[in-house]
DNA sequence: GTTAATACCTGTTCGC
DNA sequence: TGCGAACAGGTATTAA
């Protein structure tokens, strides 16, 4: 499921394909994804040569030469695949299918449709709902144990549930959230008010750990993906409490069982000794 | 204004 | 073996 590290995988996968690129071919496979696509989605990229391609959160943004910006969502099915040459043959839920000049091709495939795309300017691509109200980026300088703590004053939620609020802070979804909170010996349960001082220092911190190091892990994986047909978008990475239902504490002097509780609909997975 | 619940979507897994 | 229910989850929308 792309969160951010996923999703800067990708884009740092496919930057230097695309990246100074004109695309010579568009094809729109269905009037819309999880949303209806802009009705002149095709020809305003068709012919257009691609800038620079750029992430926001989970949003990847390809900034086109005359100042119209892709965005695109790959909710939580959506994979980008990419071929030298035109595919032989496209596979069932292939939405969008680009081409460069160089004759690379791309496809975004998303069974589940929970991904979007949308077209913007560079002037109003703040303004554009999808953006506007998003949090900081948690690997930026904006984020810091201050910062968070002023953002979760106040907040009375679910230390987890404040954790995937975008408007907090950006980019974060179910599994770093609960690898974010172990690292940082945090309930999931406590209240988002309480997360202040040491504790909101100690958890900006084991978000911006938890995230660069999955980035880390999802490069080494994208080295292996560029020998074959590229897939985008998953991969494997080893998580500490994720999906560890009854499995040993991994902490030195714990071991205990792992738990895992539902919280506004979502499964959370926890150590109750070594998070409090 | 804030927080919680629900809808969207379909491939996969699980239990009977 | 076959079938249906439950589950995964980011975000917009609706409800409380």
């Amino acid at each position: 499921m792309p969160e951010l590290p996923e999703v800067e995988t990708v884009r740092r996968g496919l930057a230097p394909f695309l990246e100074g690129r004109r695309l010579v071919h568009v094809e729109q496979r269905r009037p819309d994804l999880r949303w209806p696509l802009p009705p002149d989605f095709v020809p305003r990229l068709q012919g257009r040569r691609i800038i620079a391609l750029r992430r926001r959160a989970k949003y990847l943004l390809a900034e086109i030469e005359d100042g119209t910006v892709l965005i695109a969502h790959l909710g939580m099915s959506g994979r980008m695949l990419i071929t030298q040459g035109r595919p032989a043959a496209l596979e069932k839920h292939d939405h969008i299918v680009l081409a460069t000049e160089d004759d690379v091709w791309l496809r975004f495939n998303d069974a589940r449709r929970f991904g979007s795309m949308d077209l913007a300017t560079l002037e109003t691509l703040d303004s554009h709902k999808l953006l506007a109200g998003l949090g900081p980026e948690p690997l930026s300088n904006a984020f810091n144990g201050p910062a968070l703590a002023a953002a979760l004053a106040g907040k009375r939620t679910p230390i987890k549930a404040a954790l995937l609020d975008q408007k907090v802070v950006a980019g974060i979804g179910n599994i770093y959230a609960c690898e974010a909170l172990y690292r940082a010996g945090l309930s999931p349960r406590r209240l988002a008010a309480s997360v202040q001082g040491g504790r909101a220092e100690k958890l900006a911190t084991a978000v911006k750990q938890v995230l660069a190091e999955a980035i880390e892990s999802g490069g080494s994986t994208l080295r292996d993906y560029r020998q074959a047909d590229g897939e985008l978008g998953y991969f494997q990475h080893s998580f500490k409490v994720y999906d560890r239902e009854g499995l040993a504490c991994a902490a030195a002097d714990c071991g205990r069982p792992l738990l895992r509780l539902v919280q506004s609909g979502r499964s959370t997975f926890y150590c109750a000794r070594c998070q409090s």
